[in-house]
Order: C-alpha cells, then structure tokens, then sequence
DNA sequence: CTGTTCGGTCACGTTGAAGTAACCACCCTC
DNA sequence: GAGGGTGGTTACTTCAACGTGACCGAACAG
C-alpha cells in the first residue's frame, strides 16, 4: 500500500481528491444532468468537470444513462467514506482556521525576532 | 460545502489527498522521525515531504516534538475517516482496474470502427 | 427556419504541485 | 578533526491540473 508502484496507491490517489468526493456525494442523492452538477459543484469549469466524468467512468464508479450521470454499484461503496470526509471538513474548520492562524502568527513572530536581532 | 469560498471546501481539498492520508495513517500506529517517515512512504522526495509535513503542522493536525512527528488531537480524529479510505482502495482495486480495462478496451474498439467507416 | 440552450470538444495559456540536485548545519563516532 | 548520517533548505526544472474562450452538433422552442 506505501509502495511507489501499488496500484492500490494510485486507486487512493484517484479517491483522494475533492472533486471526486464533491461529484460521488451530489450523486449519491439522485442521478445528475451535465448541467445540474455543474450549476451544483460551484466554481468547476465545464473541461475540469468532463474529465472529473471521464475519469470516475472510467474507473466504473458512475455511468451515464442517457443524459443522467449515476453511480455505479461500485460508486455507491464508495459514497460512506467520502461523506465521511467531508463531514470531518465540516466539522472541524475552525478548529483547522484557528491552528492555521496561530501558526502564521508564530511565523511572524519568528520574522520579528529575526529582524531584531538585525538591529543590534 | 458546495460552494466555492466555503471554507470547509478549502478544508476538504487539504485532506483529500494522498500524502496527508498515508502520513496520518503512518502516524497514528505511533510518532515517526523524519527519515523513518521517509523511507515508509515510498517514493516521496525529501521536499514534498517537508511540504506535506508543514502543512499538516499549520492546520494543526501534526506537531513535532524533538525530533518525532506526531499527530496532534485533531490529527487523531482525521484517521478513521482516511483508513476508511484506504480501506476501500485496497478493497476494490480489482474492480476498478478491470473497469479500466473494459472502458479502455471500448474506446479502442470505437477507433477502430471510426477506422472501418473511413475505408468505405 | 431561426435562435437558444445543452453538452460537450479543441487549442491554447497559466498555475501549482512535484522532481532534481546541490548544499548546509548539527550531531555522532572514530 | 575527518567522515558519515540526519533533517533539512534553496534554486531550478518538469509535469499535470486547471482556466479561458472559441467553436460545434443535437435538440427544442417559437
């Protein structure tokens, strides 16, 4: 699993990215036309959003029924551990903010010291 | 969560990713130096690694203490949902390699029947 | 039959993540 | 005090992801 060249390395890889989750998440709900999901997934280009499809269709996770794009079986088992992880990101944000702002602080404060000690 | 300024999507984007998944994971069976890190996660370069570590340091979820590279409470919380993760990659590598080969198989059968049009 | 929306494709350009290699301070040992 | 391992930093390059805008065929509306 931690080696370079397991394929189960570039599985977690092609899981492990927000748009994947975003799309299998708003799937997972009811099958989407091109332009719900893109009206849903704000921000996503039409180009990033047709190669997100591609992908996850051609890892057999969502399939287009005519102008639908569904899950798969295979996409469903995938939906409990992405929600998962968006949960947690919900969750903790501001415990996330609040430790990203000390550490800038802290940074700064290095910076600071830095530019003291320059003085003497 | 869908929006694009949302804060908790910025925070999704940091953790869904390969390098903090295998690192969290890697760290919760317990604290690891650098080098130790290093050579578990195969095939990472020392800079992404410094790179992944200072972001995980800045959003609070890993600290270094002395020289061993630990989670942090809010780190701990975050395994379980990228073990699920893994979990599921290692569960269905076989199912989406095989989805691979059948898309890839189809689309090469679509160039050759473009192939055949063109001959009449 | 004209215009419009939908679901894309194509040809770029830009950005950000990752790779490469050289260097460095610190500690340890011998 | 010379040499090796550890834990980085720095500068430069490469590559994949993403953005942009123009275009296009099919469907449908008027």
């Amino acid at each position: 699993m931690f080696s370079a060249k397991c394929p189960s390395r570039a599985s977690l890889a092609r899981i492990a990215n927000k748009w994947t989750a975003m799309i299998v998440i708003l799937l997972h709900e009811q099958p989407l036309r091109f332009g719900e999901l893109h009206r849903q997934v704000d921000g996503i280009t039409k180009k990033v959003l047709v190669d997100s499809l591609r992908a996850l269709e051609r890892d057999g996770m969502v399939e287009k029924d005519d102008v639908h794009y569904r899950l798969t079986p295979l996409g469903r088992t995938l939906h409990d551990p992405l929600r998962a992880l968006q949960t947690w990101a919900e969750s903790y944000v501001d415990d996330v903010q609040q430790a990203q702002e000390r550490y800038d602080e802290a940074a700064d404060n290095r910076l600071l010291g830095v530019a003291e000690a320059n003085l003497d």
